[in-house]
DNA sequence: ATGCATGAGGG
DNA sequence: CCTCATGCATA
């Protein structure tokens, strides 16, 4: 019954762009991020090539690993549940390390004296280089913030709305359903964010897996759930969406626009709760499935030396990289963009 | 739980 | 091309 994927896309997206936090949120997001802002911003003006030959080296440094040559193999691995797909093309060749060192990686010197990792490598080049003439304030060379939390719970895929059905037609809503900004720039702010600071959403979230563990449903189920509560311009959410939601990793603001909603979904559901489902009914072996490429642990640090000097590459800065780094343009691109996206994060994306 | 990807909307 | 909200695929 339907493709399973009818029910993908509701945009709620139309409504949060560009958000300046420009006066609202000034006190809340914003500052953190003034917080973490380095000084010195762009540190390009000519010295790019041996920047980023040095980010290279030393991000390659890094990773000593017994290994006399070069690896031999791609830079990434492109996985894909479907046999049937022809175009292994960006990794004709298979990695046989993928795993081994792919996987945990941190950037955080237990690795030995020469790990010399990007904020180093910011910092000693932003000394020697800050006279050159350049000031573009720049985003926020932060070093990394990672925080690592992991505790299993369900993994459960749901291709099902066995009890979801319908919704659907939220694709051709109001852009502005469960906005934050409904600001137009004339600043009549009273509607939005306000009662948003980032304390109560920890407090919310915490509450919400709490209640929502206890209820026996998962963050899938929520998910799907989320469609039967036929609020206008609210469909369904993934798992992810709401593992993100009780994680705080999302954005502030997303955070803010989601929190009505499952707020009431909590509340239907304990209402009139104790109703489970997991029909993971049958799908189509025929469905063109997403890759997702994997980038290996070298290139994932040399990645983020790059970033560490300049967050926002230039097209041709871009390509460069991808060029040495041997992998997609795309992908490069891709990454640098969800970098930055992870750097707004909640969390602990500055002082906590 | 998270990494990489897609797409809308805005320049 | 970017930012953002989201999601599939995966670890």
């Amino acid at each position: 019954m339907m493709t399973m994927n009818g029910k993908q896309h509701f945009s709620m997206h139309a409504a949060l762009h560009e958000p300046k936090y420009s006066g609202l949120h000034a006190g809340s997001e914003g500052m953190r991020r003034v917080c973490l802002s380095a000084p010195q911003g762009n540190l390009f003006g000519g010295f790019d090539e041996s920047l980023l030959a040095r980010a290279e080296a030393l991000a390659a440094a890094d990773g000593i690993v017994p290994h006399g040559k070069s690896h031999p193999f791609k830079a990434d691995v492109t996985y894909h549940t479907m046999s049937s797909v022809p175009c292994t093309s960006s990794s004709a060749t298979t990695v046989p390390v993928s795993h081994s060192i792919s996987s945990h990686h941190h950037h955080h010197h237990l690795l030995g004296p020469q790990s010399l990792e990007a904020a180093d490598l910011l910092d000693h080049l932003s000394s020697s280089l800050s006279v050159t003439g350049m000031g573009a304030p720049q985003e926020v060379p932060s070093a990394h913030h990672h925080h690592h939390h992991q505790q299993h719970q369900q993994h459960h895929h749901h291709h099902l709305q066995t009890m979801g059905q319908l919704h659907q037609a939220m694709a051709s809503m109001h852009p502005h359903a469960l906005s934050v900004h409904g600001n137009g720039g004339g600043m009549a702010c009273s509607v939005n964010d306000v009662e948003s600071d980032p304390r109560e959403l920890e407090a919310f979230a915490e509450r919400f897996k709490q209640r929502r563990i206890k209820l026996g449903v998962t963050q899938a189920d929520v998910g799907s759930a989320l469609a039967n509560l036929k609020i206008p311009g609210v469909g369904s959410l993934s798992q992810s969406t709401i593992c993100r939601f009780e994680s705080l990793t999302l954005s502030h603001n997303n955070m803010i626009a989601l929190k009505p909603v499952l707020q009431a979904w909590l509340e239907e559901a304990e209402a009139a709760y104790r109703e489970k489902n997991s029909k993971p009914d049958l799908f189509n072996g025929s469905e063109r499935k997403r890759k997702r490429t994997s980038i290996a642990a070298p290139e994932k640090r040399s990645l983020e030396a790059y970033f560490a000097i300049q967050p926002r590459p230039s097209s041709e800065k871009i390509a460069a990289i991808a060029e040495k780094l041997e992998l997609k343009k795309n992908v490069v691109r891709v990454w640098f963009c969800n970098q930055r996206q992870k750097q707004k994060r909640m969390k602990y994306s500055a002082v906590h």
